[in-house]
RNA sequence: GCGGGUGUGGUGAAGUGGUUAACACACUGGAUUGUGGCUCCAGCAUGCGUGGGUUCGAUCCCCACCACUCGCCCCA
């Protein structure tokens, strides 16, 4: 139990930690030059803010969160996501006052109660980007473009880009009207999921999985054909900004977001080799829930990324080889005499900017060499009794084996001459 | 939360109700004095996820738990 991490966790140790440093860099270059800005939020916040910006009724509140009361009696939740709190932060500390537009991203670890599965953690890693302030469609032709870039930028190919627009207030309650009319006499053949969807989100009875669900949702009415004139019109907008970025999409009427903040723009993006976990991606317009959390009205767009999901895309598909671990000296000391002047040597080396190594477990130099051959040094530097007297260190060229004493003084100045450095 | 599969040393793995749990890689040491990468030799699980039970005896049989994994669900 001790030396075991909790369920649905995950070290990322040193030999992977390059592919997450990839990764969060090609996040910074790109998220720069699209103008959005890093914030950094709590990694937990009050409850009730999750209760109100995801929604009551959604499995994620009803039961993923990782909740508990603090000494002072406080609610607290371990974030199961991050937009609700970006929002928080925007409006605590009056970001819509310095810009029309506020561009936000973020990356972090996010908490949720979950079967652990391939791609699916209890903690895991988001990139999101939230775009603040405007309502018009080219704002979510950006953060799409976006999205679609940074997993391109990965090398990640075969994506699909599905799109829908979930309505706004004005016309989603008459679309989930018509939808349980159309549901009403079928209930009975609806599995039991679908019946407690049919009261709580009937959009959701679309994309159950069941055949028996399918079949009895064909002919069913399409969001997109009871979208008000502003939605129809904001829809119609983005594919056409889509288009003009040369992104590829498929329209999916079923496509509904898990969230209740949506409104209009949904999309998501899926990995298909991932199997069950395969969407990577997915985000959309949500006009609503600024205001729901108690800020001026406010429209939003935004998207989330899950970078677990990314790092097996990559992983899988060999697109990033971490670059191998070189050094440029191994440091070998030999007998008791030798440590010290060993010691500051490989000091000086290291002040001096080389990446400088030491096996300090006072081994043979035959173990020794076998480290410094392993971590694929340049060069071996040995100070032994013979160079310790005389006040030179032995220099071994591990490529070409030539070997050369030089004066304890000119060792920074010879490695700089033999360009070792990168 | 539901269903299926799996669990042997650092890694990949063979194996059997009964004396010393294969093999490979990795690791450590050595092959004459202070020299790596090849080769050769040796060492390396008192232990077969954890805890119970059955049995004269269990890594191998049963149960529970834990973890991983594949689906469902949910989502990123």
């Amino acid at each position: 139990m001790l030396t075991q991490g909790p369920r649905g966790t995950k070290d990322i140790l040193p030999d992977t930690v390059d592919r997450w440093l990839y990764v969060e860099q090609k996040i910074r270059t790109l998220c720069r030059s699209y103008g959005y800005q890093e914030i950094r939020t709590p990694i937990f916040e009050h409850t009730e803010l999750f209760q109100r910006g995801i929604g009551d009724t959604t499995d994620v509140v009803e039961k993923e969160m990782y909740s508990f009361t603090d000494r002072g009696g406080r609610n607290i939740t371990l974030r199961p996501e991050n937009t609700a709190a970006a929002v928080r932060s925007f409006l605590e500390h009056k970001l819509y006052a310095e810009n029309a537009l506020t561009r936000l991203f973020y990356i972090g670890s996010m908490f949720r109660y979950d079967r652990p599965q391939k791609g699916r953690y209890r903690e895991f890693h988001q990139f999101g980007v939230e775009a603040l302030g405007v309502a018009g469609p080219a704002v979510d032709a950006e953060i799409i473009v976006l999205a679609v870039r940074f997993l391109e930028s990965l090398g990640l190919k075969d994506l699909t880009l599905s799109l829908n627009s979930v309505g706004d207030p004005a016309c989603r309650p008459i679309y989930r009207e018509r939808l349980q009319n159309f549901f009403r006499d079928k209930l009975n053949g609806l599995c039991e999921d679908c019946r407690s969807r049919f009261e709580r989100n009937p959009m959701r009875i679309l994309d159950c999985k069941k055949e028996s669900c399918q079949r009895l949702s064909e002919g069913a009415p399409e969001i997109t054909d009871c979208l008000c004139e502003d939605c129809r019109s904001h829809f119609e907008a983005v594919k056409a900004y889509l288009e003009s970025a040369g992104i590829q999409y498929s329209l999916d009427s079923r496509l509904v977001r898990g969230l209740d903040y949506y409104t209009k723009t949904a999309f998501e993006i899926k990995y298909p080799p991932l199997g069950a976990q395969s969407a990577v991606a997915g985000g959309g317009r949500y006009d609503g829930l600024v205001e729901e959390i108690g800020g001026p009205p406010t429209p939003a767009v935004g998207f989330a990324a899950g970078l677990e999901r990314v790092m097996l895309a990559l992983e899988t598909q060999g697109l990033y080889d971490p670059p191998p671990r070189q050094a440029d000296v191994f440091v070998i000391a030999l007998g008791e005499a030798a440590k010290i002047p060993a010691f500051s040597l490989l000091v000086s080396l290291r002040d001096a900017g080389f990446l400088a190594l030491m096996d300090h477990s006072g081994r043979s130099l035959k173990a020794q060499m076998k480290q410094a051959d392993k971590a694929n040094a340049r060069f071996a530097l040995i100070l032994g009794e013979d160079e310790v007297r005389d006040g030179v260190v032995t220099r071994r060229d591990m490529r070409t084996s030539e070997q050369v004493k030089i004066g304890r003084q000119d060792i920074i100045n010879s490695l700089l001459c033999a360009e070792v450095k990168d």
